[in-house]
DNA sequence: TGATAATAAATTGTCGACAATAGTCGAAAG
DNA sequence: CTTTCGACTATTGTCGACAATTTATTATCA
């Protein structure tokens, strides 16, 4: 039997597989694997709550349980799956409430990257900040609206001011923990900011106070931009 | 060649590992195997920086490369080995820089988290958290000094604030991502926080204004807390 | 008919062996 | 004597098979 033909019918998988041979972006199988994964739960293409089935999986990607285990166990890591002994990996399912958790850890930790890019981020990367909210406000007015902006643009902007903190930890955090599950919510609730305008306003502010070198007003300006997102969202999902 | 002997002279660990079947804490393997390998990291029975050969560990372990490589699939995700392709995992060592890190993002992060338990812990845990401080003053007069204090009274009461913001997301980063650092670091270099009475009526003022029910204010004493801190280590190691 | 217990099937956990890559040592050339 | 190339060794990556456990199915009994 091929590698082709393994390469079949998945009940787990709702679209078929990229045959992984191809994919040149890395060199180890488990961590090709593992890509691949993050991607397909992010995107929906696993449903959250799905049981994660080591054969099939392995069948669907044509390799064998064990590097297939070990990207397992690094989506544990980040979050993306939950592993219980003796049964199994079930995709993530995220509550209400626990986006509500994740928005306050935002709130903390970006509100502070957003003090240290005050201090720290150069003028060239404030500079493509302040061109990015330029497309950010191009792509509004075309679209009329919400949906583009919050896709990936939203976290895009948020991803650079975390970078801008220069502080690796907290870009550890966030990029590889919490920004994973943000996309995964929004690919699962296909939410609407609601308020793309009103947002691309705060965020200007923020970049603002970091050019005027004001950490103070920087840390406050994001809080209240996050704080702001998560009452929309409580409001909106009123739970 | 019986188990007994297998579990022999390693160059990793500086102690000989504790003979695996025999601990019943858990189930699987690979789960039992890494909880040792944490504590020996944390503790500094491995040393940092060092190459950790999946051979050797292996049999010291008494079990097949199989769980043990998903083990250290699972410190990576702790942060606690770094992982390069085809050459191994290597136990991380903390630089002062990287240290000051974790203290900014534990400033954001347990700032919030006192803000939130002003609004969620009960009153028994509160009285909890108060007759853990009175310990505390014991200890601190005992030994006329600052021992015991900091080694694990401190991040306990950290702990139990964290906890007590009923924010599972947070207690999540930090206790399982964080504080294993902090702790490797202060075994590593037997940190003395040199102010412990400072600290236990610093720790007080937070205890009260959580139960005065004052968010805002639980936030800025704990930030200025562990600010306090970071300013402290980056003077005595002044990088 | 419904509940419970025994049995069967499937899945996870573990192992040992082989393949592929990286690091090491030594020999030959400059 | 130093450097470079090549073979060798050791380690990591991958695989397929077996053992242990859970889940599903079936049979039995009230």
């Amino acid at each position: 039997m091929s590698k082709q033909a393994a390469v079949e019918n998945s009940k787990i998988l709702k679209k078929a597989p990229t045959k992984l041979k191809q994919v040149v972006t890395d060199n180890t199988l488990a961590t090709n694997v593992m890509n691949m994964l993050v991607t397909a739960i992010v995107k929906g293409d696993i449903a959250p709550g799905t049981k994660i089935s080591e054969p099939e999986l392995a069948r669907a990607y044509g390799i064998s349980r064990g590097p297939l285990r070990e990207a397992i166990r690094r989506l544990e890591g980040l979050r993306l799956v939950e592993l219980k002994p003796h049964v199994g990996a079930r995709v993530v399912q995220l509550s209400v409430k626990e986006l509500i958790e994740i928005y306050r850890v935002r709130e903390a930790l970006e509100g502070m990257a957003a003090r240290l890019a005050a201090q720290h981020m150069s003028q060239q990367e404030i500079d493509d900040l302040r061109s990015l909210l330029d497309n950010h406000e191009k792509t509004i007015c075309e679209l009329d609206g919400l949906s583009y902006f919050q896709k990936e643009g939203d976290l895009d902007f948020h991803y650079r001011i975390v970078k801008g903190s220069k502080n690796a930890k907290m870009l550890e955090l966030l990029g590889s923990d919490l920004y994973h599950l943000v996309r995964m919510y929004r690919y699962q609730f296909s939410v609407s900011s609601s308020r793309p305008k009103r947002a691309l306003k705060e965020h200007r502010q923020i970049v603002d106070a970091i050019e005027s070198r004001d950490p103070e007003l920087a840390e406050i300006l994001m809080r209240r931009h996050i704080s702001a997102a998560r009452i929309n969202i409580e409001e909106k999902l009123d739970q």
